[in-house]
DNA sequence: TAATTATAATACGGCCCGTCTCGTATGCCA
DNA sequence: TGGCATACGAGACGGGCCGTATTATAATTA
């Protein structure tokens, strides 16, 4: 192609990318220092040294900004993983990745504070499956299909099931807030379980 | 013992149950009709017709007075299980009662509600996991350590971590709120997969 | 009867919401 | 260069709900 698809410009001043990183750090930086609860959108505002309306001229909610601000700053974010040939042996090691994102701090928070406004608000929890969990139900799809492929995995085993399985343990343990966070050791005790069963021999 | 111990009377005018059982009955009839996000203090003790300090004065917040309403109004409540010889079987038996209530509409939007408020809140959470999710913990143990006993069940076994795997699941339906809720079906193939395992023989 | 506590009703200051209005800044296009 | 369209920071505004305080009355004990 000759012609490159030129990005129509809207006319009129065109958006602050000053005053948009600005407030996604102001939001990050509140997020550090003070509960979900008392972070309000004027504070952010203040905090950014930004009119109210530049905040709600972007982004509809609360929740909505703080989720592009945890994704931007990609504090919850995982590349990709390379697929050994032993298919438990790559789920551990996900799980492992994943447990570890999962213990800092900030990423635990967030995730709570998120989950939280998903479930007081269907349009929003839509918008959150789609940026955070579907991508990590997509990741353990890739390796049971491969393990599956491999017959290292029976085939007739429901995918959807067992990322549902593996996904829910991890989240419960987040949210009832009861039990220390999932580490190593959580990874190996999933992955054994899943690989063998309970069933006595 | 001839003297029995008397609940030694507090002076004063004492608490109004019809008061009380008013508020639990209008937080309840609100739930069934608005979003948790619109329910007020104020509108509970306006459709109450109760006065507002009347609420302060015995519950700590809305949230723990919606959980108590829940609680009381038993809602949210399974009656312990008859256990047989087939471990795997009262296992299924147990997620298909669970899943049976967790599918009631009243009821997955009040756990929705309450666990976002648990998120929210951590002393909330505290009490929202004793009331709610220990017990769930509990039955879920009670069934995998009989068959622990019975020999059905490898004795090496991580209960908690099955126990975790199982109700994580449905919550993880329950909140990323993609899938269609647990059903019978479900309740087979989680069972089915735990006993098994994943590896092909 | 006096003391004590609960109750319904309502008033109060305060915070934050989301919208609107300024005056100004920054880009396009003729 | 000037006109137009939109974004920007700042802040005013009405409104809702918060949690507390006040008041007059009711219920119970000593």
């Amino acid at each position: 192609m000759v012609h490159e698809v030129k990005a129509k410009r809207a006319p009129g001043r065109p958006r602050s990318d000053a005053t948009r990183q600005g407030v996604l750090d102001a939001a990050i930086d509140l997020m550090s220092t003070h509960a979900y609860r008392d972070i309000t959108i004027e504070g952010i505002a203040a905090t950014a040294r930004v009119g109210k309306q530049s905040i709600y001229r972007w982004w509809p909610s609360k929740a909505d900004l703080l989720l592009e601000a945890y994704t931007e700053r990609s504090i919850y974010k995982l590349p990709p993983q390379i697929l050994s040939g032993d298919v438990f042996a790559d789920l551990e090691v996900d799980l492992v990745r994943y447990f570890t994102v999962l213990r800092q701090e900030m990423v635990s928070k967030g995730v709570r504070s998120l989950v939280a406004e998903a479930q007081l608000d269907e349009t929003f929890r839509a918008k959150f499956y789609e940026a955070v969990w579907r991508k990590r139900c997509e990741a353990v799809h890739r390796i049971l299909h491969h393990g599956v492929a491999l017959r290292q995995i029976r085939a007739d085993v429901d995918v959807e099931a067992v990322a549902h399985l593996i996904h829910g343990a991890s989240l419960y343990r987040l949210l009832s807030g009861t039990s220390r966070p999932f580490d190593e050791d959580d990874a190996r005790t999933v992955v054994s379980l899943l690989r063998d069963g309970l069933k006595a021999r």
